[in-house]
DNA sequence: GCCGTTTTCGGCCCGACTGTTTTCAGTCG
């Protein structure tokens, strides 16, 4: 069984890319491996299917790309295998490449670990550590045994990375707290949830201050802090709860924007940057950006400035993946983003109908709460049963329920919808006689996800062909952290949406975004629209929103690539059919 | 292994912190 099977064809190259770059770094060759690291990122990247760019003998024109890693890919691509990988994996046991997830342990203490030790597994090491055999290894002594140690109790409770929307609050408990130092003259979140990727590994918090000390103080002090992993004069490491670990920086004044720079990454993009600024003679940091030569302050105050000093424009903190946007900025072709608060309407809410836990009416407050001007109400269909999905008839009724609601509410708009079953066939679960008679069809799949690529796609296919499907709900299938996507050819889908011109849903709910970032930037290149909405089955949960513009921007979407932008009059032209 | 308005060879981002070292290597972000 292949445990990469659900993954796309890109994530499958960008892994194996990985691993070979992870065991060149054990043998100690770094800069090889850095090479197959950057090759591997920027194919995780990709919005279009690498196999198109195989067949069209263009693999050597991804950046970081050359001869040798383009013959692995080919060879992937043609026999599913790497005999390069196989040959590496050969020299070392698989239990030495579990030793370099451990905190603290990298390819050279692993290395040596195995080749003084005999260790290769985790369980092995944590034998020898209790056994005081690691402090009599030359440049390890008993802090780095007692620290082996520790880290290996955090590995094994470790959950790889959490949620945006988990962290987000988090994040505002920290900053509450640290703000009621006086020492903090500004703080800021930086590093993976900045830049509002869909599940961040640990934060980053950058504050100014003067008076590092006390900062870093007041920081290790926090009410749930469990460990103390470093504190120096002006950075800390903590961990929160059992496994949140949270990094603090304290910067000069003056060092603002260079330091939010520094520390927003992602580190493909710093490394991209900073490579930049060696070749205009520069040296860039968290300080500032410097000659290199006279050492002079060039930039540094503003991110911006930096920016600028580089030949760049200012890019925004979603697009820093290194995906070409570095490129985009030298070249004044970046994206105007679709903000927040251009999001008009949330398509796609239940209601106590179904499984919802809210009225309409309540749903329709919350939503001018937040400021929106229109929701769709889309409920599930019958074969849902567990959700209490709607047969036509009880569907008629809620539609009666709208009309009335609507002629009460003034400057709001609630909008007839459903979330119909796609089932197994690619047939919907609903007939096409009371489909026709709502606003917005968002047509989803819920079960049969076993079922191979070909069997899904055409699935999917199908009933993006229906005359009165709207949008695709949560198109891939994906739980985050818990469920793959389900097997599909998501380039031959897109095809088939934009020619039926039939949306693709942005699910806002935190566990889903769905479509993720590249995926929804592959979408916008097919001339495909997107909705967002956020699956909310609580009045709360439409504050994902701001969960779903996220994924939104950091797939480059602008306003005019997201309908609910739309005031509801043209979004109900524009959906006309 | 990749890459090129300093280069097709010789570089490859940069600094903080820790633990082990008496001046630095390894790791991390």
């Amino acid at each position: 069984m292949n445990p990469l099977k659900g993954m796309s064809v890109n994530a499958e190259v960008a892994e194996i890319l990985y691993e070979i770059s992870e065991l060149y770094a054990l043998k100690g060759e770094q800069y090889r491996s850095r090479a197959y690291m950057m090759a591997a990122q920027r194919i995780g990247s990709l919005t279009e299917d690498i196999r198109k760019i195989w067949q069209r003998g263009e693999l050597q024109s991804i950046p970081g790309v050359g001869k040798s890693i383009a013959a692995v890919i080919e060879e992937y691509l043609e026999t599913g295998q790497s005999s390069k990988l196989e040959e590496l994996r050969e020299g070392l046991p698989r239990g030495v490449m579990e030793l370099i997830e451990l905190d603290g342990v990298g390819p050279k203490k692993a290395m040596r670990l195995y080749e003084e030790l005999g260790i290769n597994s985790i369980d092995e090491l944590e034998k020898a550590a209790k056994a005081g055999k690691i402090r009599r290894l030359k440049g390890f002594g008993p802090k780095t045994e007692e620290n082996i140690l520790q880290s290996i109790e955090e590995y094994r409770r470790r959950q790889e990375r959490f949620l945006l929307g988990a962290i987000l609050p988090v994040i505002d408990e920290i900053v509450a707290y640290m703000k009621g130092c006086d020492a903090v003259l500004r703080i800021e979140p930086a590093g993976s949830a900045r830049r509002r990727k869909e599940t961040v590994g640990d934060l980053d918090i950058l504050v100014l201050s003067t008076r590092p000390e006390e900062v870093v103080e007041r920081f290790v002090s926090m009410p749930r802090v469990s460990r103390v992993i470093s504190q120096g004069t002006t950075r800390s490491t903590v961990i929160i709860g059992a496994n949140l670990q949270v990094d603090l920086r304290v910067i000069p004044p003056e060092s603002y924007g260079s330091a939010l720079q520094y520390f927003t990454g992602s580190k493909a993009h710093n490394i991209k940057l900073r490579t930049i600024a060696v070749k205009k003679g520069y040296k860039l940091n968290e300080y500032g950006l410097f000659d290199r030569e006279t050492g002079e302050r060039i930039a540094g105050e503003t991110e911006e400035s930096v920016y600028k000093a580089l030949g760049l424009e200012w890019i925004e903190p979603e697009l820093r993946e290194d995906r070409g946007e570095i490129e985009a900025a030298m070249e004044g072709r970046l994206p105007r983003l679709v903000k927040e608060e251009e999001i008009r309407g949330d398509l796609h809410i239940h209601t106590k109908w179904s499984d919802g836990t809210g009225t309409i009416e309540e749903m329709a407050q919350k939503a001018m709460s937040l400021g929106l001007e229109y929701i769709a109400i889309c409920d599930h269909s019958k074969s849902m049963g567990i959700a209490r999905g709607l047969d036509e008839e009880r569907l008629r009724k809620q539609m009666a329920e709208i009309d009335r609601l609507n002629e009460r509410l003034e400057g709001f708009t609630v909008l007839k919808g459903i979330e119909v079953d796609i089932k197994a066939d690619g047939s919907l679960d609903l007939p096409d006689s009371v489909l026709k008679d709502l606003d917005f069809v968002v047509a989803s799949i819920h079960s049969g996800f076993k079922a191979d690529e070909r069997q899904m796609t055409e699935r999917m296919i199908r009933a993006i062909h229906n005359d009165y499907v709207s949008a695709i709900g949560h198109p891939t299938g994906r739980i985050i952290l818990r469920r793959r996507p389900y097997a599909l050819n998501l380039d031959k889908v897109f095809e088939a949406a934009a020619e039926q011109e039939v949306l693709m849903e942005i699910n806002a709910f935190p566990n889903r975004l769905d479509l993720n970032d590249v995926n929804a930037k592959a979408a916008k290149e097919h001339g495909i629209v997107m909705s967002i909405g956020t699956d909310a089955h609580a009045p709360n949960h439409m504050e994902f929103l701001n969960l779903g513009v996220a994924v939104a921007r950091r797939g480059w979407l602008e306003p005019g690539d997201v309908i609910n932008t739309l005031p509801v009059d043209e979004l109900l032209r524009k959906l006309e059919r």
